[in-house]
DNA sequence: AATATTAAAGACAAAATTATCTTTAAATAT
DNA sequence: ATATTTAAAGATAATTTTGTCTTTAATATT
């Protein structure tokens, strides 16, 4: 469904909302070791996701590293991909087509219109926050190890 | 969703299930240009699709092309995806984890759940056949000129 | 049999994605 | 001030995906 790089960020994300505060930061080092994703490359997604949208804070130095802030928190999941640049997959044509609308669906188009917008709803409804304290109460798991 | 691969097989083989018949085959420059796809790439897939499965069938030679059989009609959508070895896409994670499961699930997945149940639902009982008869009724369309 | 037409097969190439490594800049602590 | 710690920025590389081109094999027509 998303790439990598989209995977990686939605997970190192909600690792961050769970872990992470003002007063207590995250190194690329922590993060990319909890959520299994390569380290470097996790740094580059982190930097993008800090440029874009401000879904993620970070500060160098000494006790630097990333963290989330409240107001981040309530952000949309969506805005996890928006920030990746990879919104447009929940708006896409299932056949690739570029045309594809209610005035010149695809052939699948009318039966995946319900799953889309089930799909829309969850990604622009479901919070970072409430996703990450999902993982706090351990109903759920973000780790990526076998 | 899809790779590019996998949305020119699905384009294909529903303009193939359209046009075709077992006395009226379709060659490779008809269907690219259909379909708006490049040729020697979507010949390549059709390779695939002839070969894994026997989604596609075809012929060489004068007169020959790509047809599709009454039985492969019959297939399901999600036929075209496990030829082409995306099927798994139907049922990986949102966020990629290699483990993610009912006992094991991922912050995400009690949400995704229904809609992947949905997306099975839609890929498994939806056959070819009537993706191509909708186009043919003139419901719905396939090509994808500006 | 020879020729023409078509897909199959294979080699190659371009582009995008994924990943690593090195250098730089910012912030803190000493 | 200096040294240390951390992310930012940039350069480079590996891999995968996407795409092209050439040669081969099968089939039909003449």
């Amino acid at each position: 469904m998303f790439s990598k790089t989209t995977e990686y960020a939605l997970r190192a994300t909600i690792f961050i909302a769970q872990k992470s505060s003002e007063t207590n930061k995250l190194g690329i080092e922590e993060i990319s070791n909890a959520i299994d994703s390569p380290k470097s490359f996790t740094a580059k997604i982190l930097q993008a996701l800090t440029k874009n949208n401000n879904v993620v804070s970070s500060v160098r130095g000494p006790n630097g590293g990333f963290f989330i802030t409240e107001k981040a928190k309530k952000l949309p999941v969506r805005a996890i991909l928006k920030a990746m640049g990879e919104e447009d997959v929940l708006d896409k044509c299932v056949l690739g087509l570029k045309q594809c609308s209610e005035m010149q669906p695809c052939p699948m188009h009318a039966q995946y219109k319900p799953i889309k917008k089930q799909l829309k709803e969850l990604f622009g409804t479901k919070t970072i926050q409430q996703l990450a304290a999902d993982i706090k109460d351990g109903v759920v798991f973000i780790n990526n190890k076998k």
